[in-house]
DNA sequence: GTCTTTACGTCAGTCATGTTGACATATATC
DNA sequence: GATATATGTCAACATGACTGACGTAAAGAC
């Protein structure tokens, strides 16, 4: 078992901290899906209803282009999934104000405590995580996952300079779709 | 746009940090599985592909049983990926020694090829996103992974005192199937 | 040495969620 | 008035998950 002949490899360092990180982020995913889903599953929803469910919640107003873009599926795949949560009474569509083809979306009272009740646990999840981890931990978190990020979709992610905690409640406060 | 009359609210802050780390988690899957994604798509393959070539490769020799419990998925839906997979030759299967019930899994050269060329984008992607962290962010981020996955697989991830690497590198060349 | 359990496979049917391609409608913009 | 944009819709198809039922070979228990 004891291998004194075995040098050390930066290369196999790197190679298995590499595979580590990817290994941890199938895991982590796998497991922060399962619980929402069989929640889901009562309502004969799936993972694809959560999302929008989510965003929607996190975005009321946003356009059905800016949830394209979010999810990048195509509009056929989100109108099935959107048109059961608009026809079951979870989600309503009014025309945009300044631009009328737009269909701004929000939840309804019934879809905000169905977000309510599958947030919760991935809530939870994550309050867990971070509770045990420590800020620092999760400052290096919030480093790393923004760098697997495109570049591109990084800018939803506002730094956390002096001043942070405004910006973001302004922000959830009044979302700006187009920033989305 | 300054707002001075508003107090900071922490339970506000809490649940802000909190849906950025639900948004992070779900965009960099996203991000993560978007390139191999599009490679697999030149062999007929999908993402369930993917994941098999993964873990055999990085478990070779491991069982059937093995593979069910990391994927959580029916041994119906892995018998047909799977056995594409066997059929076109990028996955082998011989008996067990001790246990002649068992398909003991190993990639071949051309499963070992394909799997490096998957694998090399998603190492690629977390080099970059290690190397603009820095190394305290690594370990916060590991930290914070291993709290959102279930008890049950937090030992598949060795913890990094001294001596580590040599527990690391031991594991990866002589992997135990029953641990994993 | 039978009996039971385990590891694995297979057939059949269903569902959720993604895709492409074509076409339609209303509104905005040049 | 012509063109571009935001959105919706119909149709066909692929992937990858599911359940349920049944089969086979080998291991382990009595």
């Amino acid at each position: 078992m004891t291998d004194v002949k075995t040098p050390i490899n930066p290369l196999f360092l790197r190679e298995e901290e590499l595979r580590q990180g990817i290994e941890l982020l199938f895991f982590a995913y796998r497991d922060f899906t399962a619980e929402p889903d069989a929640i889901l599953a009562a309502y004969g929803f799936g993972r694809a209803h959560h999302r929008v469910i989510y965003f929607v919640g996190r975005n009321p107003g946003m356009t059905v282009s800016d949830l394209l873009a979010i999810l990048r599926i195509t509009k056929q795949s989100l109108s099935r999934v959107l048109g059961q949560l608009v026809d079951e009474g979870f989600i309503t569509q009014r025309p945009g104000v300044h631009d009328r083809r737009q269909r701004l979306l929000e939840l309804t009272e019934k879809g905000t405590e169905l977000e309510r009740q599958l947030t919760e646990r991935q809530r939870a999840r994550f309050a867990r995580a971070y509770r045990e981890a420590g800020a620092e931990a999760v400052e290096g978190f919030r480093k790393v996952m923004l760098g697997l990020i495109d570049e591109a979709d990084r800018s939803r992610f506002p730094s956390r300079g002096p001043g942070w905690l405004r910006q973001a409640r302004v922000a959830s406060e009044r979302p700006v779709a187009g920033h989305l």
